[in-house]
DNA sequence: GTTTTTCTGTTGCAAAAGCAACAAAACGTT
DNA sequence: AACGTTTTGTTGCTTTTGCAACAGAAAAAC
């Protein structure tokens, strides 16, 4: 999908024309936001990398989402209706731009520029949510550990344009991403190696089949 | 969330204002169709009930979601980037609106009601299907068949407004939508049942806990 | 109303995944 | 460089899940 909407330029230009909209800053495991029912922020990751995560009732934390620069979250591209907590962690420190609709369909009565341009890209921003969404139910149907983990790899890779690409997760938080055990998905990529699948140095994988 | 949008009314009103949508109906177990690269149809699925499954190269089928009355479905809402064939099945007698757009950006030449409104409203039909697709990463990152279910059936009760509710599905279906085995799932639901978590006579499930 | 097909319910066995625990390595901080 | 902390890699054991197969019930087709 090739979005008009550059959230570079759009911060660039916008940033400072409406005053609702803050800057702030967050050092490496704050949390940058909790998903609350019934609010409506809109933020812009400018630099560092967080994680929407979910903890249930068993312990279990599944990160739902991985965000990096220029990446978009917040309530209003989740509808918040799990009793579980959804919050926003910061995995390094974090520069965010936050804005909180009272209503996504009210525009901001200021009339200012970010939220006329806001108005007009977000149906795209929820297009390409959607997109990445559909990705990852098509990597969480998958029945086994080793296909979520190929099907991770092929999706790096063809990105990456490359059969050798980097992680960008730790394998704990990998792990947590593909919604299996830690220690079973460990032995599964060891068995890949073995197999010769893949070649694994550290956070880079190469892809050896095909 | 609230869609301000009425696909009935819609339907009504607009479907006639533009001579690229045609109607078309479709027999049980019918596709009515499958998604492709590059292509960005948009349906509306006026009647009957129908399914979007993929099957992958282990013979694995997997509903991705399931459509009733007035649903909107088509590539509009996937990108497609997957290599396995995603089919949308009808399930049951299906009438459905079909348009298909050159670029989702691009609005009909003739300029008709149709495409106003629907340009209109699309992005609220997109939220509504990022919320769907939010739930269903939610009960596709539970770690047991168990949770699975249960998490499947609180929808449903909430959905309902009552501890009793019906299946959408057939319990082969089911499974097919959890992404879990079927003899597996049913040795969960019998267990359910000894366990006195829910009561089950055919498709109409009561939870009995809380 | 009979036949055919699909769906449900069940089981034994095999395979996969989860859990717990620990040591070694890597990373960050002072 | 030394410390504490997090991550990686591994393993033995248990539990869960998947697979294959089959019989009976229900639904659909003729």
């Amino acid at each position: 999908m090739n979005l008009s909407f550059n959230v570079e330029n759009f911060i660039k230009e916008f940033e400072n024309s409406c005053n609702k909209v803050q800057r702030k800053t967050f050092e490496k495991s704050e949390v940058i936001t909790s998903y609350i029912q019934k609010r409506n922020q809109f933020c812009i990751l400018i630099s560092g990398n967080a994680d929407l995560v979910r903890y249930d009732l068993n312990g279990n934390r599944t990160i739902i989402d991985h965000f990096t620069n220029n990446d978009v979250f917040g309530e209003v591209f989740y509808d918040v209706t799990t009793n579980n907590e959804l919050l926003v962690e910061a995995k390094s420190k974090c520069e965010v731009l936050i804005y909180s609709y009272q209503n996504i369909h009210y525009k901001c009565k200021q009339n200012c520029k970010f939220h006329q341009k806001l108005t007009e890209c977000l149906p795209e921003l929820i297009l390409d949510k959607v997109t990445s969404l559909n990705m990852r139910v098509e990597l969480l149907t998958k029945r086994s550990t080793r296909d979520k983990l190929l099907g991770y790899f092929n999706l790096l890779s063809t990105r990456n344009l490359s059969k050798t690409f980097k992680l960008p997760f730790s394998l704990t938080d990998l792990a947590d991403y593909l919604s299996v055990d830690r220690s079973a998905m460990m032995r599964e990529l060891k068995l890949l190696k073995e197999e010769n699948f893949i070649k694994k140095d550290g956070k880079t994988i190469t892809l050896l089949y095909k």
